[in-house]
DNA sequence: CGCATCTCAGGACAACTGATATGA
DNA sequence: CTCATATCAGTTCTCCTGAGATGC
């Protein structure tokens, strides 16, 4: 069995790449089969918590880009899973609306993430899942408070 | 400011995502201006590792699909990094062996790693670091010894 | 024959860029 | 005029699939 380059497996670029990898396995085939993918979770789940929400707004807080929320609002209106209308205030905004159908979409997908994420963290211990999470977290907010733009 | 939904911020999948995001950032330009990216660094480690090898072996090695590779040595090859050769043992095989440019090349990518992994892990303490990558390693480990062929 | 190797063509996804139109 | 919003078209990168040609 060939081996990884050892200066590969000690750096933390290529273990969280890797990790996304696997992270995108498991979740991969399971979004496809309900019809959705990561993009159409960020949106609903944004949509779910905070409630209507312009498609500019809806991408600052899943971190998506302005023309990949133009698509995947799309694709989650063509499926009914939200609605587009205008905003009577400000006619450039299309408030985003979930629907019923939509709001079940999201448990099933939320169904699923529960599920990999029990199976991607199988080989650690409750203690270990939370220290790796907290440790995460504290990475992607010290990004994300400094971001690119 | 607009905050992520709180579902995302708790769960492995979105972290470990966003994180690899964060990690794509910080090195995409630097191997671009160096006329690389990730492929051509894990050739480029697992030859300087192991030394010449097929291009089936640099796929198991490195993780990556046997495409990618046939892709990632012609262009390694064409910057002179690496050289093709046939296997006179077994004529199915090209032989990948990695050039003094090559070395030096791979010695670049390695310092950007370097501070990649400096900027990464800048919001944690030297035993925080070492916790996640120790965490991370065991996740890829485990799910590495359990592929999906 | 089965099996491994290399190669090519192309798809899916996430992230991103630039240009354009429209309205605040 | 400047800025924000929405949209469209297109690129890059990684991961992955299927098919074919060749050689063990």
């Amino acid at each position: 069995m060939e081996s990884t380059p050892s200066r590969l497996a000690t750096k933390a670029s290529w273990l969280v790449s890797q990790t996304a990898v696997h992270v995108r396995r498991l979740i991969g085939d399971e979004f496809a089969a309900a019809g959705s993918r990561g993009y159409h979770y960020r949106v609903l789940a944004a949509l779910q918590e905070f409630g209507p929400a312009s498609q500019a707004e809806l991408g600052r807080r899943c971190r998506m880009d302005r023309s990949d929320v133009v698509q995947a609002v799309t694709e989650l209106e063509r499926q009914s899973f939200v609605e587009r209308s205008a905003d009577p205030a400000d006619r450039r905004r299309n408030i985003v609306t979930i629907t019923g159908a939509g709001r079940q979409q999201l448990r099933r997908l939320d169904r699923t993430l529960d599920t990999v994420q029990d199976e991607l963290l199988a080989p650690l211990s409750t203690a270990e899942r939370q220290t790796l999470v907290a440790l995460l977290a504290k990475v992607v907010k010290h990004h994300g408070d400094t971001p690119t733009s």
